[in-house]
RNA sequence: GGCGACGUGGCCGAGUGGCUUAGGCAACGGCCUGCAAAGCCGUGUACAUGGGUUCGAUUCCCAUCGUCGCCUCCA
């Protein structure tokens, strides 16, 4: 089964799970208040693969992923723009999706909005209250987490040594926290601020406060998988876990968290530096698939780098895949031919070898060109392993999320120029072929003339 | 100050104490082709630097240099 490295315990282990046979996973989601970017694009594609992956071994996936829907970034941006938040939320979130479709992110079996979960928080809340694990000040609940057992378990750092560093930043709320590291649990909310009711006064939750709320109430205790990228390891999922453990509930068994993306200087993409490249850009601009198979190269927990290098490249080989499929197809060898036999056995056992080692991508990339080459050889000299490798490479391919365009939509018009160009060669008019040739290239199509004729293919 | 990651061939990017030492992109040579394209075959003295351990290190250890991340904005 799937190992996969947890961030509490530092080791590669076994994904356990709480049902045989089904797998539960939270993944945090993005707070909606300006347009995805490159950073949003790999934490979703990471867990995308990994929840295609799972499905495909047949498992049973439970896939939770929240929208952040109530957050002081969207109050701020609804009040300098002077518009109500619900629009900027609702326009955010359409535009989320929108990027999400475009690189063929599968929607979680479950989204759950923050501003649906508010009661549910109150009542956590009130019972950490109940439970003196939080607090009462002039701006809000407080959790203290000097009464958490263990907290900077995923920070692998004491709250001392947490303290020490810092330096000269600022402690949000300093002055009515016991401790700089607590963390605001319920917001009061000043006049003309979205408000829900509640026994401290009116306000909003707190960022730390719907994951867990949502997590254990839609998947339930002693989850199997929580994730998300390396910024949210602290404090946002230390502090989820905090309010858990306060609350007296079992959380998620392992913890997973995806690299950084960087920029060409390798930098890491924040909004506060300002780099942050737009997820929409790249998918309008790009092969879509193109960021799928850059990450799919290199290994989730190490930074990558997206330049137009980068791409380019993977967009590149993208066109050979295509090109392969092309050529399955001709071969009648394509997953919907008639013809289609079972993957080659081998070959599937590698990549689950490679998938299962803490999710290996690169490795089985590899395999997957490999793969290739070797169908390619068997179709060249009709030999009759072709069918199980051409199978095992569509196999993969749907595996994680791959999707190779068999028939590319060739226009009345080039098909015309192909059809005359396959007839000039008959009649060994070559500079008529040739001439041919040359003006469907200009057009972006290469060409590819083999002994059964001409395809065009983009 | 504390914790952590990393430095691989023209570029990207895996991995390993010695065995044909990934893969992608690009380049070059060949096969194929009317010529090409596509495909296939082949080529490139890669592992930051200095020590150490070892029969043997890119891989382990130490040091140095460099890059980056986290230590309450962030996927």
């Amino acid at each position: 089964m799937l190992h996969l490295y947890d961030t509490a315990t530092r080791e590669v282990k076994e994904l356990a799970m709480r049902e045989p046979g089904k797998v539960s996973i939270y993944l945090c989601g993005p707070t909606v208040y300006g347009p995805p970017h490159l950073g949003h694009g790999r934490a979703t594609l990471v867990y995308d693969i990994m929840r295609r992956y799972l499905t495909w071994r047949g498992l049973e996936v439970r896939f939770v992923s929240n929208i952040t829907d109530i957050e002081d970034k969207i109050i701020e941006r609804a009040e300098r723009e002077g518009r109500p938040w619900q629009d900027i939320t609702t326009k955010c979130e359409t535009m989320w999706w929108r990027a999400m479709d475009a690189i063929n992110f599968e929607r979680p079996t479950d989204i759950p909005h923050a501003t649906e979960w508010v009661t549910e928080m109150v009542e956590m809340i009130a019972d950490l209250m109940a439970a003196e694990s939080a607090y009462l000040t002039d701006d809000g609940v407080y959790l203290d987490v000097q009464s958490v057992p263990g907290y900077g378990l995923l920070a692998h750092q004491s709250l001392e040594d947490m303290r020490s560093g810092g330096g000269d930043r600022e402690v949000v709320g300093a002055a009515h926290k016991r401790h700089p590291a607590d963390f605001v649990l319920w917001k009061l909310s000043k006049p003309g601020e979205p408000a829900w009711p509640s026994p401290w006064g009116e306000g909003r939750p707190g960022w730390h406060s719907e994951c867990v709320v949502m997590s254990l109430g839609i998947l339930g205790e002693g989850f199997d998988l929580h994730c998300g990228g390396q910024d949210l390891r602290f404090p946002h999922h230390e502090n989820e876990r905090a309010q858990a453990v306060a609350w007296g509930r079992e959380f998620a068994r392992h913890w997973m968290h995806n690299g950084f993306v960087v920029d060409a200087e390798g930098e890491k993409m924040s909004k506060s530096l300002g780099n942050v490249s737009n997820l929409l850009d790249l998918v309008d601009q790009y092969d879509p698939r193109a960021y799928r198979m850059v990450l799919l190269q290199s290994h989730y927990r190490s930074p990558v780098t997206i330049s137009a290098t980068n791409i380019d490249a993977a967009v590149a080989s993208l066109g050979g895949l295509d090109g392969f499929a092309g050529r399955a197809r001709s071969a009648q060898l394509d997953p919907g031919a008639s013809s289609s036999v079972a993957p080659d056995p081998e070959v599937m056992a590698q990549f689950i070898a490679a998938m299962d080692d803490d999710l290996d991508t690169p490795r089985a990339t590899a395999l997957l060109f490999d793969s290739v080459r070797r169908a390619n050889t068997a179709m060249n000299t009709r030999t009759p392993e072709a069918g199980a490798l051409v199978a095992a490479v569509f196999e993969i391919c749907t595996a994680v999320g791959l999707e190779l365009s068999v028939a590319a939509d060739v226009p009345a018009e080039a098909a015309a120029k192909a059809a005359a160009l396959d007839a000039a060669r008959g009649a060994k008019d070559f500079a008529t072929a040739d001439a041919l040739r040359t003006e469907l290239q200009g057009d972006g199509w290469t060409v590819e003339t083999g002994p059964s004729g001409t395809t065009l293919r983009r």
